[in-house]
Parts: structure tokens; sequence; C-alpha cells
DNA sequence: CATAGTTAGTTGTACAGTCCAACTTACTTA
DNA sequence: TAAGTAAGTTGGACTGTACAACTAACTATG
């Protein structure tokens, strides 16, 4: 009987006898509901032998040499899995691995963090959405989940500050007040109206539609994204808070 | 006999019983020598079923589960084992896995990137210095480590732009500029003088020492990294390119 | 010993973009 | 018609960079 995560012991494949660590990807995904930050979360299988059962974990697995071709199409599949969206902001986070993280064994996972408009996603019927305020989840996660999600977070939040980012949580239509709204609410703080508007314009990232969103006050603009834009990157933070 | 990285299929780990890819750190580590940014290459072992014999690579090597605690260790002993330095700037890079990417399976690395200065490091007799002019290294690499470095390069190049991070490439002590001359080594254009000393003056990240450095013009005042500082992050990039 | 040369470091004006606050505009509702 | 509200604009204060000219401190040279 082979040992854990043992090759094959034979031909030119000499060096490669030792044992391998685990390879799992998974995924942060966020969006923008009900005016909070929301992060999808499954509940961890019950089955014997499952590590951390019935805990709430972020959408994963372990890569599938003979389905996935490489890692980012690896999350990009999860993330279809669970949400049906197909297009997203999808980056790479980082990696996780240790002797101890997993208690099956060494265990290495790669993380991704990817933002989709709520309204375009299908969840999966094991997925939920949980809301994250004052920047962190309530709940503990399984594994280092709640690591790579306090990373993804922190991240998203550094990259905020100087990105174009929230436009990828945004429906088709928006306006620049619903933006606006957007970043507040990933950075947990108010931003300047006049000083937003000057930047985002001049940022050439999103065009006017011929349409007005209409309300019991003034009509605002819909704007949509350009298409095909990558993200913008601003030479100035938004102002930090003190 | 076992398949490749397959797990023993018995018990409660019957789940577990499918191939892992093969699980590999790899460190780029910058320093500055001669003017110039350069990156630490190995050369591959020419042995028998040894991928790319003779090519040049990133320092690295598979994930050994009996000796690495988690993977930042195992990254810290590479770097350790090639340039003698034991408390560099460490991060985490990203990580690369696909089917095609080492001929011996399907496989991915966990990378890393480290600063350090030149003057701070003795070298493993299999490891050498390479400049890198013009954002690129000259030499194709091993495996996908050309993408990799491409990728550390940009990455470096991003941050040096906001943050202090030149500064882990420095002596113990230098003059403001020294550290200008890094800077514009690394974003390869010029900066502005006076800027650059308000801004990195009032970041509070480096202080004098009661020494000069004499030469043959007007003396220049001598500084050293605050200890424990991580690096800042300034809240405008300097002033882009065109 | 004076002067040219070189690099360190400072100063001043222009400019860009944010901050802050008040303002105008366009709509609904009472 | 007036009050209320959110969209969007305007203007002055402030902060920090850009650019350029300046002063300071040293060495080398004739």
């Amino acid at each position: 009987m082979a040992g854990e995560g043992r090759a094959e012991g034979s031909g030119k494949s000499r060096q490669l006898d030792f044992p391998r660590p685990l390879t799992t990807v998974d995924v942060v995904i966020f969006t923008i509901l009900d005016d909070s930050l929301q992060v999808l979360l499954m509940q961890r299988p019950a089955g014997e032998g499952e590590p951390f059962p019935l805990s709430l974990a972020l959408p994963g697995g372990f890569v599938d040499v003979t389905k996935d071709r490489d890692l980012a199409a690896c999350a990009a599949r999860k993330l279809r899995e669970k949400t049906g969206v197909t297009s997203p902001y999808l980056e790479q986070l980082g990696s996780w691995g240790s002797a101890t993280r997993d208690p099956r064994g060494w265990s290495a996972t790669h993380a991704y963090f990817a933002l989709i408009p709520a309204d375009a996603s299908v969840l999966a019927n094991d997925a939920r959405w949980f809301p994250i305020r004052g920047g962190r989840l309530k709940d503990k996660l399984a594994f280092d989940h709640g690591d790579i999600l306090a990373t993804a977070i922190q991240r998203l939040r550094n990259k905020v500050e100087y990105t174009s980012l929230p436009a990828f949580l945004m429906p088709a239509e928006f306006t620049l007040p619903d933006l606006q709204r957007v970043y507040e609410i990933v950075l947990d703080r108010p931003l300047e109206k006049s000083a937003f508007r000057t930047r985002i314009l001049s940022a050439d990232m999103i065009e006017p539609v011929a349409k007005m969103r209409r309300g019991p006050n003034r009509p605002a603009q819909l704007y949509r994204l350009r298409k095909g834009r990558d993200p913008v990157y601003f030479v100035r933070t938004f102002n930090p808070p003190e």
C-alpha cells in the first residue's frame, strides 16, 4: 500500500517518490446586497471523515487534475457552479498551506476572490450570502477560511481606495450616487460627493446611457461600464480617515 | 503500485483517493547591485529525468511535508539557504498551477518575492545575480519562471509607486539621494528631488544617524531604517510618466 | 588661494485635485 | 403652491507634487 500522496517509485520519476500535500482552490465571492457587503458561504457536508462537519466554509474543493487545466480555470468553475456567473472580476488572492490547516494532512489552498453583481447570480441551493458588518463576519469558518476571508476583505478595501473595482459589483446600469454608495459600503466611511464625481468621470471607465433613473426626487443619470475595461488605478487614494 | 500522487484508499480517508498535484515553492529574490535591479537565479541540475536541464530557474523546490511547517517557512528556508539572509522583506506573490507547466505532471507552485540588500547576502555557490534591464531579463527561464518573474517585477514596480518598499533594498546606512536612486532604478524614470525628500521624510520611516557620508563634494546625511517598521503606504503615487 | 565642478539640500511659484460647504436643479407629495 | 429630498454644480481653502532656480559644502586644479 502506498503512503498518503506518495508517487510511484520507479523509472525516471524516482525523485518524485515523496508525500504530496493536498491541493485545493477556494473562492471568496463578494457582492452587494441590502446595502451591505456580503460573502458567499456553504455548509460543510456531514459525511464520515469530513472535517468541520456542518461548519460554514468558502466554496472550493480539491483540484481535479483530470478536469482542471489550471488554477484559474478551477476557480472559475467553482464560481460558475455556485453562482452561474461566467464573466466576473476574478483575481488571485494568495495561497495558504501548512501541516495543520486541514486535519486530513498537509494541505495548500489557492484562494481567489471574485466580485459579482448580486442580480446576475443564481445561487446553488447549498450556498448563501452572509453580510459583512464592521469589516468582519460574525460566524466562525471551517479550516483557516476566516483568515482567508479577512485577507480578502482587507485586499478589497485597500484596492477600493485607489481603483475602480466596485464597478464590478454594480448591476448593468447604475447611477453615480449608486456607485458612490457601494464605495462607501466597502470602505465603511462617507466620501465627498464632488471629488468622487470628478474622479470617476475623468477615469473614462463608465459611459452614460440615454436614460434617467426616476424616483421621488430629481432624476439621476444612468451609466454603464465601458466594455472590456480593465480596472482603473487612480494616482491618489480617497482621502484616508484621520 | 499506487498511481502518481495517489493517497491510500481505506478507512475514513476514502475520499482522498485521487491523484495530487506536485507542490513547490519558488522565491523571486531581488537586490540592487551595480546600479541595477538584479534577481537571483540558479542553474537546473542535469540529472536523468530532470526537467529543463541546465536552464536558469528561480530558487525553489518541493514542499517537504516533514520539514516545512507552512509555505512561508518553506520560502524563508529557501531564501536562507541561497543567500544567508534571515530577516528580509518577504511577501507572497501568488501561485501558478497547471497540467502543463512541469513535464512531470500537474503541478502548482507558491511564489514569494523577497527584497534584500546586496551587501547582506552570501550566495550559495550555485546561485548568481542577473541584472534586469528595461524591466525584463535577457535569458529564458525554466518552467513558467519567466512569467513569475515578470509578475514579480510588475508587482515591485507597482508597489514602489506608492510604498516604501525600496527601503528594504538598502544597506544599513544610506543617504536620501541613495534611496532616491534606488527608486529611480526600479521605476526606470527620474523622480523630482524636493517632492521625494518631503514625502520620505514626512513618512517617518527612516531616522538620521549622527554621521555624514563624505565624498568629493558636499557631505550627505546618513539615515537608517526605523526598526520594526512595516512598509509605509503613501496616499499618492509618484507622478506617473506621461 | 581662488575658482570651477559637483552633489546635497532648500526655496518659491504654478498647478492639480481633494475638502468643505453652500448652492442650484428637478422632481414628488401634501 | 410650498415643502422636502436627492442630484448635481460651484467656489474658496488646503495639500502635496512639478518645475526650476537657488544656496551650501565639499574636492580638485592651476
